[in-house]
DNA sequence: CCTCTATCGCGAAACGTTTAACATTATATT
DNA sequence: AATATAATGTTAAACGTTTCGCGATAGAGG
């Protein structure tokens, strides 16, 4: 038997009251007090719910928000989206997530599947995205939240974390433990993140006056494999480095990969500083050395600032969040003794 | 500027049609060739999108659909989710992710909400949901899927993995390799999956007539820090076990932070196998033996099954998926020298 | 050329809400 | 008690679709 849910109209009749009466007290109207209980009586007698869909035909609001991100497999993204989540859910906002699997096409599309949904806000890690699709969700009154990277030739909201400084710290640490060759296995410099890590590696160099060596910058996509071939092709290296710094998670996985392989003692023969996921770094013995991003205040900022911009609040626009990245120390770097 | 969005009214009034044409039309109806071309051109020029909400007000069908899981941190679930969602998407539907957050009350709340947005369908990884609440959907021809989990009271499509037999097989290859006291760090026992891989645990001991040891069956919580905990509490035996199976992943990463704490070498020291996630295989050291779930599969039988309920078939109701682990070898199981 | 039938197009109602604009009632003020 | 005012209630239109039932049209067969 398909049972079929009360509406506003059976709840009108049962209490004896007009629908707009009922509406009215739905949505926080007046309405007299003893009124309120006989509305209140019969929403409980029939268990009637709002019906969302009728609702956002007039308001024109779906109360939803979209997500859309490279990969929902990726750690550092999904705790993200989990706090995100969870605060609009606070708010009655439902979230759809959409993953576009590095997909250019796939990103572009799911972006407009979403706009086709009428979601009522968009948080979105940007990659390949045709820029005029932002500016057109704008443009209908859709918020866009860019998360994690930022785009150049638009004005867009966009929550991120300084990833010029983390490299930078994240060297430096090497610097003041006395290194001076140090490696770098850096993103695709498509991506935005990958660009910023760059930067911060050239400027600490710029800084303490150090010579770059060409030779140790790599550059790889962000994936497993990458990470270990690099560090691999470090290791075979007639000057290898004395240390790495690896700039994302999954490079880091295969970076330790590598070096297991091969039987390399970290930190002795090799130091290493890596990015992300306090698992992987505990796990990893010795226990490795990390940048940290601060994923639960990401998400925070980002559900936030929707939030704010789907009120109509359209102050301060463009917002730039840029949180601060944290390292914490494990024992995978060495110490030389280098007289400076 | 806010721009507003053309509706199936200016199609017909700019195609000289009437609106019900237009309708028929984009629902795959019969129109005259000549009246196809204009409204197609009508379509094109005002930019015309099917409102999906108003589609759904009359059609009672949201192309929506519910995945509510215990934690999107988890890389097992998200990865079937990242299925789940591709394949829906590919059929029209956008998929809303819920996560509960191990939470009993969340996960009772996030399904009255997801059933409150009208879903067409939902696809659960149940833990302690109220099951009243998956009969009432189910009446409302609300399909439900369970995932990785099945419960006993009720009658439900399920899709899961073969937990009793994957422990099974772990646990004798063990066998094979000649050991015979085999530890287990087994999960909460009010999860399904836990109890199912204890008992496969029980039930190779009794198939090859080997006594257990109750000391040898620990419980942990799924997560990082009992594994860890419970691996040093066998370490710390008097008679400690030549082989531990850990049954999750979280439990096999904390197990092997332990081993690395106290400079265990494995195999030599103790055998090792540990369940899910390849990458965390690939990257201790020595390469872990590992069980691992179909999760491709699982999602797009999960995916694929409700589509056909919500389809309207319903035939083999309810219907039990339960596929087959593997297990991938690695070099962390030690060939004892014991005469059988 | 007429009729029959198959095909296609149209008007209008319906889905379950919200919300102006107006109507009614209760309360306060004199 | 009469009026002014505030508080609460109601009617009806609107949101953008789908779909039923009917009318129009066109091509086929005679």
């Amino acid at each position: 038997m398909i049972i079929i849910a009360a509406t506003i109209k059976d709840v009108a009749k049962y209490a004896g009251l007009s629908i707009a009466t009922i509406s009215k007290y739905i949505n926080g109207g007046n309405v007299r007090e003893e009124n309120k209980k006989r509305i209140e009586e019969a929403i409980k007698a029939l268990d009637f719910r709002v019906n969302e869909i009728a609702r956002g035909l007039k308001t024109n609001k779906t109360a939803t928000v979209g997500v859309l991100i490279p990969s929902l497999e990726n750690i550092f993204l999904t705790s993200i989206v989990s706090r995100i989540e969870s605060i609009l859910l606070e708010y009655g906002y439902s979230t759809i997530i959409c993953d576009y699997r590095q997909d250019r096409e796939l990103e572009n599309l799911k972006f407009d599947f979403l706009m086709n949904k009428l979601v009522d806000g968009i948080i979105l890690v940007p990659q390949n995205i045709d820029e005029d699709k932002i500016r057109k969700a704008l443009e209908k009154d859709v918020p866009v939240i860019l998360l994690d990277r930022s785009l150049k030739d638009i004005d867009c909201d966009a929550v991120l974390v300084d990833n010029l400084n983390a490299a930078y710290d994240a060297v430096e640490l090497l610097f003041t433990k006395g290194h001076r060759r140090i490696g770098i296995i850096s993103g695709p410099q498509d991506i935005y993140t990958a660009r910023e890590r760059l930067k911060g590696y050239l400027r600490i160099h710029n800084d303490y006056e150090i010579e770059i060596d060409d030779d140790l910058i790599k550059y790889g996509d962000y994936e497993i494999q990458s990470g270990m071939e690099l560090m691999n092709s470090f290791l075979d290296m007639e000057n290898p480095p004395t240390a790495v710094f690896v700039t994302n998670y999954e490079m880091t996985l295969g970076a330790v990969m590598a070096l297991n392989s091969r039987n390399i003692s970290v930190p002795d023969e090799l130091s290493l500083i890596g990015f992300d996921n306090m698992q992987l770094a505990n796990v990893v013995k010795p226990k490795l050395c990390i940048v940290v991003q601060p994923m639960q205040q990401i998400g925070e900022y980002s559900a936030h600032l929707l939030l704010k911009r789907m009120r109509g609040d359209k102050s301060g626009f463009p917002a730039m969040v840029r949180l601060k990245t944290e390292i914490v120390e494990g024992e995978s770097i060495k110490a030389l003794n280098v007289i400076i």
